[in-house]
DNA sequence: ATTCATGTTTACAACGTTGCAATTCTTGTG
DNA sequence: CACAAGAATTGCAACGTTGTAAACATGAAT
């Protein structure tokens, strides 16, 4: 009849389509739906009633106008491939997370981690998310020194040396290495070395650390095979290769990548060694790929699906004002012991 | 001073913001950044260069309240994990052809398929992108009918049985069908077995249709191996090991997931079959993590990361508004032959 | 000087939401 | 029955943007 029934024929459903459905006007409704204490019981069941009835979604961008409040929750995506099917799980544990709430997910990839920095500026200039996860965390991460000094919400997977604490969620990876040497030990090894990557990740160093450490306890000789970092898989297999028909080789061996277990298993077994007799070997575990590949090998898991749920419920606490302090946890690595 | 150097001065670099600067109005401004060319080239210059150096960037929601567009892709990713690596790639394909443009990438994670429609239901209905990528596509897709019904702009990777035309990008099945039915026959097999799983998805009909009509071509003996649809890994494993060791198994296998083709070969190995020799094998490849594996077998390759991009490309343009018949698009498969 | 066309700039309203200040409605009390 | 006090509701402005209609300026033609 009028404009605003014009206006509320053609289509969406917003707070005006219900004001007019009720006879409300558009505060008392805005009110009410976001629960307005002050209003009759009568009137708070009928706004309820009809934006039920009605099927309102407030609007993602009226809100995010006036309020500055996005309800996105930006991922930025490290291009490593190290843990395979790491983005897939990931993302899911995120989208499991998120479900029921007003949130959604962007997702924003990287190309070269040296970028990653750009990533983050834009973010906080432009506010275009309430809160970000990152992983593949550095231990003075200029990433995360960023939001900190934003005091913007975000979350980490991986810890940092900052002495500023801030929400993290990382896997123990502590207990990975000790657990991988005790294991190893039991086993009856002597010799056990270390197959790690991305030395830049404090992971990395965590690792070494522990291991290191463990191994002396365990008395054994531990070493860490350094400069696998930029390997092309076919380069880790030949390694792979050489180790096997090198003399004085390690009888354990340790791999915290997937994507390197693969080629460095591919070079051992072609270079004639049976792993789980002269040479035992245990790997962390994220996909379920390698366990299907070799079913009688040790691993160690990480659940990336709970990983991802997990840093989505500690950044969506961060978001709602959250003390940090409470806002950081460790997953405990399963083992997976095949024997 | 007055109100609006407060409102210029706290954060933000808007319209209003320029227009102090320039002395110019809001109008103007905007008019002149959207390139309007009745204005004067005078101030066209002044407006572009205080822009450049406030370092302006349009508010999302601003443009999105007011013109309805979100500047944002979705995409729904289906929960599958037949081809590792596909979602890492693709975000990655997605996010280097979005890089420059105003498009941010929203990602839906999908847990189960029948929930496909409910995921387009709400963003058709809150219009929460502006357009759509969708993967796994089935012959009669709901979705795409959903799409194609409410004229929306979307893209799916795969084709779809539909009498009305819709932009997609699809991997050449066909094409890869036939050329592993030929290069097995050239290696001399005379009995080959498709090893296929998702019987859902277009793909599935395209490749048995041409797999059937290859082997007649060629005279071979070509069988499908049905069934292996909810197979677990380890229970694909298992079929593997029987084929080994039964009686009148083919003598050439074309595998067309990643996942399968491991769990495959594991069990084949296991049975004691060299690949290569007694029996061949080509699979379809799409994430570098086989060739590492099985350096010596063939493959033919989809390349995801290049698939995202030109889903993402073709999207886009329909988005503008391009005419739809041309925006499909092929990808012709590549050899990797290992001999 | 007035009118007209043309070139250039601007005011205004609207998109959907929220928070504050202000208004209206109910009561109970004197 | 007037009136304060509280309960309940509402108007208004603002967030940043864009499209339309209108205003203004300039100079030429009358």
């Amino acid at each position: 009849m009028n404009q605003k029934t014009t206006a509320s024929a053609k289509g969406r459903v917003t707070l005006r389509t219900i004001a007019e459905v009720t006879g409300l006007s558009l505060s008392t409704v805005s009110l009410s739906l976001r629960g307005g204490t002050t209003l009759k019981q009568e009137t708070r069941d009928k706004v309820a009633e009809a934006a039920l009835a009605l099927g309102y979604v407030p609007d993602r961008a009226g809100v995010r106008l006036r309020t500055g409040k996005t309800n996105v929750v930006a991922l930025v995506l490290d291009g490593a491939e190290d843990s395979i099917d790491f983005a897939r799980q990931m993302i899911q544990g995120i989208g499991a997370a998120i479900k029921g709430t007003r949130y959604h997910l962007t997702v924003i990839p990287e190309f070269e981690r040296n970028q990653s920095a750009e990533t983050i500026r834009y973010i906080l200039d432009n506010r275009t998310a309430d809160g970000v996860i990152i992983t593949h965390t550095e231990p003075r991460d200029a990433r995360v020194q960023m939001m900190m000094d934003a005091d913007f919400p975000f979350v980490s997977h991986g810890r940092t040396e900052f002495y500023t604490p801030h929400p993290y969620h990382d896997f123990h990876s502590e207990d990975f290495a000790t657990m991988a040497v005790e294991r190893l030990a039991g086993k009856g090894c002597k010799s056990v070395m270390l197959v790690i990557g991305d030395d830049s990740t404090t992971n990395y160093h965590n690792i070494v650390t522990a291991f290191m450490k463990a191994a002396a306890r365990a008395g054994l000789d531990g070493t860490v095979l350094e400069g696998t970092k930029g390997l092309t898989p076919a380069e880790m297999r030949k390694l792979g290769l050489d180790l096997a028909t090198r003399d004085g080789r390690p009888d354990g061996i340790i791999s915290d990548s997937e994507m390197r277990t693969i080629a460095l298993v591919g070079g051992l077994q072609e270079g004639g060694v049976v792993l789980g007799r002269e040479l035992q070997l245990i790997y962390k575990q994220t996909s379920g790929i390698l366990p299907t590949l070799f079913p009688a090998l040790d691993s160690i898991r990480e659940d990336v699906f709970a990983a991802g749920g997990e840093l989505t419920r500690l950044l969506l606490r961060r978001i709602e004002g959250e003390a940090i302090t409470d806002l950081q946890s460790l997953a405990e690595p399963q083992p997976m012991w095949r024997s």
